[in-house]
DNA sequence: TGCATAATTGGGCTTCGCCG
DNA sequence: CGGCGAAGCCCAATTATGCA
């Protein structure tokens, strides 16, 4: 799902081979914004609906300001600035046209199940309202929605926005041997490009492939046996050419660590096999051509060099801006966590009993509520709240009793569900805290108990 | 208008791949 | 090998909708 700002867009799978276009459809949803259950109530929205992909004579066209005035806006009073030429009275008059169709349709259309919709966005809507969506948004409409699959396909300038409006200008531009679709296809999509082992994702930006390791380590070969290969081509030393070719780097356990060539000698510069085969067949072919004509074989393998060069600067700036990314992420989550924390132990200071820092400590269900990336709110604390009051009292009453050590601490607590459990699903063990034998609260850190 | 049901949403948890 | 994050699943709560 994409959101941006106040919107959200979801892809419903819909399957390319059922040649229903008319049909093809995705999900507009309201996004509240987060509060009280009847924080909503009273406001009226635009709410969740489905809307056909098709190409709709006189659908409307979003005007400036719309989302703030559509309650309070008429058409007969539109307003136009002073000073305007003809061209924006020509555009205010159809804006009028448009409005009247709007005001008809302002309550969005109801939804069930098993009926098709009559009304839909034109093109052009949906070009502004891709534009601005998620690229890998795009790659899954692309490949799951059989009548975008065109219109994606024939707007490069679509897929160039999104990158630009959500990754901002400091993801490098394509090489130009990848199409902007190419480029994101890379970027996000799943499964190696060889076995189509599903769970792949990891791109290798300096054969702009995305690999399973196995596969990686199959097509690739090490620069001292592309060498023998370069050199026994037709019985010819060619290996002054293998600066034609694109390479990585492995480190000395076979890891693949980014793009080549190697500037130490830990380090393994590698090569595609394929791309070996490639450029001797290519080289025997010039050869064979021109025989006697070295200048032309010069600017071909001149040609081949800048296009390494710009894959190689490319590789580069994408493995920093990946690198990159991921350290901000990571900043990012760690801030959520630590904001998690802070919020969890001022609230249960505030329960009565309170909760102290130690005893949330030897709770599994807060060290589980802190682990997660995602800011702190009322109602993570209320889900999280009846959790430690019980394991609390537990521990409490356990400390009392002056209990046993539990060998297996946390065995039978770290997979469990957050969900509140039902009395029928109550675990036949008391709660155990996993810390007994240790002074209740400090956790040994990193302790190989869990 | 009230009820039943479908749809949506957000949070927690698990799994699995990647990375250091 | 452990830690981390992405993705997907599950669940409960909430909201929207249709129908009697």
């Amino acid at each position: 799902m994409v959101n941006a700002k106040n919107v959200a867009f979801k892809v419903n799978k819909q399957t390319p081979f059922s040649q229903t276009l008319a049909g093809a459809y995705g999900t507009v949803i309201n996004c509240r914004k987060p509060g009280g259950k009847g924080a909503a109530r009273g406001q009226k929205e635009v709410r969740t609906h489905h809307v056909p992909l098709a190409n709709v004579p006189g659908a409307l066209k979003r005007k400036r300001g719309e989302e703030d005035c559509n309650e309070q806006r008429h058409p007969t009073t539109l307003s136009i600035p002073s000073g305007s030429d003809a061209a924006k009275s020509a555009v205010a008059t159809l804006d009028q046209t448009l409005l009247n169709q709007q005001w008809q349709q302002r309550k969005p259309t109801r939804l069930r199940k098993g009926k098709i919709l009559s009304k839909g966005v034109d093109l052009d809507c949906w070009f502004t309202i891709l534009s601005f969506s998620d690229p890998a948004q795009l790659l899954e409409m692309r490949s799951k929605i059989a009548s975008c699959y065109r219109f994606l396909r024939d707007n490069p300038m679509l897929w160039k926005h999104s990158r630009n409006y959500y990754y901002g200008p400091n993801m490098p531009d394509p090489p130009s041997q990848l199409s902007e679709f190419q480029y994101a296809h890379l970027r996000h999509g799943h499964g190696c490009m060889s076995c189509h082992a599903p769970n792949t994702r990891k791109t290798y930006w300096a054969f702009l492939r995305r690999w399973c390791k196995t596969c990686l380590q199959s097509k690739t070969l090490k620069e001292q046996d592309a060498m023998v290969l370069l050199r026994n081509a037709n019985g010819e030393d060619i290996t002054y050419l293998h600066k034609a070719l694109p390479s990585g780097i492995f480190d000395s356990w076979g890891n693949f660590v980014g793009v080549g060539p190697a500037s130490t000698h830990s380090l393994k510069t590698v090569y595609l096999l394929s791309d070996v085969q490639k450029l001797i067949a290519e080289y025997t072919q010039e050869r064979q051509r021109n025989p006697e004509e070295l200048a032309e074989l010069r600017a071909w393998h001149a040609k081949k060099i800048d296009l390494v060069e710009e894959r190689k600067a490319f590789a580069k700036k994408m493995e920093l801006w990946e690198e990159t990314t991921r350290n901000t992420k990571s900043f990012d989550y760690q801030a959520k966590k630590s904001a998690r924390k802070a919020y969890y132990e001022h609230k249960a200071m505030q329960l009565s009993p309170p909760i102290t820092l130690r005893e949330l400590e030897a709770c599994p269900s807060y060290r589980r509520a802190v682990a997660i990336p995602k800011d702190p709110n009322n109602t993570s604390w209320l889900q999280l709240k009846p959790k430690l009051e019980k394991e609390a009292a537990d521990l409490a009453a356990l400390r009392a009793q002056g209990g046993t050590p539990d060998p297996h601490p946390t065995m039978c607590l770290t997979s469990g569900t957050s969900t509140p459990l039902g009395s029928n699903t109550v675990p036949s063990q008391p709660f155990l805290p996993p810390l007994l034998g240790y002074p209740v609260g400090l956790p040994p850190p990193h302790s190989h108990l869990f």
